[in-house]
DNA sequence: AACCATGACAACCGCTCCGGC
DNA sequence: TGCCGGAGCGGTTGTCATGGT
């Protein structure tokens, strides 16, 4: 327990990773996935432990993240979220697509948390403040709705909607009764019918969706993705500029902000990359990062795979066409995970899918 | 200009879970 | 069945930037 194996085996740096690091992970995933992380560091020339790598990559360098200030959108989503699913942060994350665990985690703990407080909201519990103090009974009476006739955490009159959470859901249509036991149930249900037809075309696994206006996701990929995903990109050192240089393609403002930083501080993106393929090598159109496995031989890690086999290789990551884009889509309907249950082979139990759902969707960050 | 407080965010640590053997 | 190692999660700490005094 405690620290990490790996960790222990050499001397290994710790604190913020250098735009060299940075590079050199980028490069080994794009390239050859993660595999399994505890080689990562080796294969890749770092002198970390995997888990660092693996946690490096997943908050800050996986090329779907969506970066930038949370909207109030998402706010509210994180609140409401919350509220059903406490301290859940990866499950959050889950429902918030380009977000992190640790950044929605972040948001709660320096901004969130602190509003809530502002609005007489007890964050951990969603009920007001004087409700939690002096756990006076039938609090519903006192509380007030805003003009709209529901409750937002977020606006200036805001009142809380802990006992009233069931009016309070902005993306919730004709709501249930709210309060944690109807999702629970929800929950409960969604494992129990694994071949009713989906309500809507989220998960169900964690929320009533089937009570959501939100539209269905979007064939996924994100703009981000395009960037590694598109089969005609540029060399890479033109992508470095055009990216260090202002942030010119809306596209490449989804990258790391403080990569940015790291090029005003030292001379990263200069061109002096080690004689490095670039930034963004590209792979003949698809990368494939979290979709190797550890069987894999250290030989193919080590870039002396054949072209057969990372063909091979392309055609597992398509098995995650929601993740690739509409023509991947398209191509592959019968394997439209993460749409809707009928899709995912119509088959399988709803645990199952859930449960790869969520590995996938923690090793390749979120489809939007 | 120097110091301090604060906030934001990156990273680490400790732990649990899970699959393979 | 128990052990071991890898992966992942949530809490916490560290670092840096910024603003106020």
């Amino acid at each position: 327990m405690g620290r990490h194996s790996c960790c222990y085996k050499q001397k290994l740096r710790k604190g913020l990773w250098s735009p060299e690091e940075d590079e050199k992970l980028i490069k080994h995933i794009t390239k050859f996935g993660h595999g399994c992380w505890s080689s990562v560091p080796k294969l890749a020339g770092l002198e970390r432990c995997g888990k660092s790598c693996r946690l490096r990559w997943i908050n800050y360098l996986r090329p779907d993240l969506k970066r930038g200030t949370f909207s109030q959108q998402e706010e509210k989503l994180i609140i409401e979220l919350h509220a059903v699913l406490g301290n859940k942060w990866s499950q959050i994350a889950a429902q918030l697509p380009g977000r992190t665990d640790n950044e929605i985690k972040n948001l709660w703990n320096s901004s969130i948390k602190k509003k809530l407080r502002q609005r007489g909201i007890d964050p951990n519990t969603h009920k007001p403040l004087s409700e939690v103090n002096d756990d006076r009974k039938d609090p519903s009476g006192s509380n007030e709705k805003n003009s709209q006739g529901s409750y937002s955490y977020l606006d200036e009159k805001t009142e809380p909607p802990a006992a009233a959470m069931a009016s309070s859901y902005p993306l919730i249509d004709n709501p249930p009764p709210a309060t944690h036991e109807f999702f629970l149930n929800r929950f409960v249900t969604s494992h129990e019918a694994p071949t009713k037809q989906p309500d809507s075309h989220h998960l169900s696994g964690f929320l009533p969706f089937s009570y959501t206006q939100q539209p269905p996701p979007p064939p996924p990929p994100t703009e981000s993705s395009d960037i590694f995903f598109n089969t005609d990109s540029k060399p890479s050192s033109e992508l470095i500029t055009e990216y260090t240089s202002g942030i010119s393609n809306p596209l490449l403002s989804a990258l790391p902000r403080n990569t940015a930083n790291f090029q005003q501080q030292s001379n990263w993106g200069s061109g002096n990359n080690g004689g490095t393929g670039g930034f963004f090598q590209n792979n003949g159109g698809y990368h494939p990062w979290g979709l190797t496995d550890c069987n894999k031989s250290q030989n193919q890690i080590n870039g002396v795979e054949s072209e057969q086999d990372y063909i091979k290789w392309n055609d597992q990551f398509l098995q995650v066409p929601f993740l690739m884009g509409k023509s991947a889509i398209e191509s592959k309907p019968e394997v439209n995970f993460g749409v809707n249950h009928e899709l995912y082979h119509g088959q399988q139990s709803v645990d199952t899918y859930n449960k790869h759902f969520q590995r996938i969707s923690t090793s390749f960050g979120h489809f939007s």
